[in-house]
DNA sequence: ACAGAACCGAGAGCAGTGCTCTTGACAGTG
DNA sequence: CACTGTCAAGAGCACTGCTCTCGGTTCTGT
């Protein structure tokens, strides 16, 4: 790194990396919706109106601190892909994305809590979103071919929308039959409803801690999908 | 109504009631995070500084306002349960469920969505959060002792921390096995990863509009806590 | 019936916010 | 060297939640 040419871009490149920092830090603190621009500019000793000229908006800071929790928890849920046993690798997953929204309970609802107001998420944020799901399907793809993926009998197979819907996931993996596709999308959805309600203390009464009901549940949709 | 004694009285809570009026009118438009006392004041006519007469703080209007969401949740949902064939009440609360949220967006990321920064939820809320599950709790209790519940083999029975986690529930549902109550929680928390999942944007370019997926996962969600 | 207490809305004011615009200093390039 | 683009600074605008004081109204106990 540090390829930058004139010493102008390399600092600007620092600064914005700066204040990107400042800015997290703000959030794990205060949260996204309290993030303050001049609180960011106190603690980087220049004045507000000094980061307009490396971010044009709070939405922009905001879009570029929402990309980063993506990659970061896309990595994290990489890194725990071993590539091994299905269900293990499964549970690793799983477990990856638990531990990473834990430690980044604001990141995490930056991106999967409510959408905030005024705030419209660009087109840029898509790729980094997909990168979870896109791990999942990839190794139900390679599940399926090594035998390690059985389609559950009661499971519907999708008619009517719903089938032209899975066209979009069937041609990320060819392999996986669409009702186990239908199922994937099923226990993503929950993966992330049981984090919301982890995190965003709806469990607090009940299963919190939560450690061993997520345990038990990361099992049971592996088996919900049909890994085996 | 209006048993309220003094003039005064009546008026206060007339004005109150306009002033929750006004401020979910602003809810639905600019979101929870944006909502303003001032613009609220300025709409009914008076003086911000009057609003505190009513509710010392804005923390103390939105708490309002998050156990009115519930209640009305509660109740759209209670209205669906008609009594009848388990699986068919089972699909009826699920879809109350979305139509209210789907309905009401802004009021259903006020309770399910990422907390207000700096906001601190009070236990009065936790009565009117846990209608819908003791709604489905019900259901199930009710299912059970018609023998339209017939626990999943597969379905491990919780030991460890989690056998005493789920006590809680059995106290409720004293009838549905704990294995039962486990899943009863991991759909719990898919239907509301679900519609979050819908409501905030990210099921954008695969299973959007959600009608048959959430048909389709309602069914199968009845079918994986045994209900026949 | 009337005095005192309780309640009410209005207004000014504080400290904070995002954002815009202008100004003057500096670095990089011809 | 001169020019061009970039930079931080500062003032200012319109807004926020909240506090306090000020008079006026309404209720309540005697």
């Amino acid at each position: 790194m540090n390829a930058g040419r004139t010493a102008r871009e390399r600092a600007r490149a620092e600064l914005t990396e700066e204040i990107k920092t400042a800015a997290r830090e703000q959030l794990a603190t205060v949260g996204a919706e309290a993030l303050s621009l001049r609180a960011i500019s106190r603690e980087l000793g220049m004045v507000s109106s000094a980061l307009y000229r490396y971010f044009a908006s709070r939405d922009e800071l905001l879009t570029a601190l929402i990309i980063d929790a993506y990659d970061a928890l896309g990595e994290a849920a990489e890194a725990a892909a071993s590539g091994g046993d299905p269900v293990d690798e499964w549970i690793a997953i799983y477990a990856a994305v638990r531990d990473w929204a834990r430690a980044n309970p604001q990141e995490y609802a930056l991106i999967y809590g409510s959408p905030i107001s005024g705030y419209q998420a660009p087109q840029t944020t898509v790729q980094p979103a997909s990168r979870v799901p896109l791990l999942l399907l990839g190794l139900l793809q390679r599940a399926q071919a090594s035998g390690r993926l059985v389609t559950p009998p009661e499971a519907p197979a999708p008619s009517g929308v719903l089938a032209q819907q899975t066209e979009v996931l069937v041609a990320l993996a060819p392999d996986v039959p669409p009702a186990v596709l239908v199922r994937t999308v099923i226990v993503w959805t929950q993966l992330f409803g049981m984090l919301s309600f982890e995190l965003f203390g709806q469990l607090v009464g009940t299963m919190d801690p939560a450690d061993e009901f997520f345990a038990s549940a990361s099992r049971q949709m592996a088996a919900f999908v049909g890994l085996s």
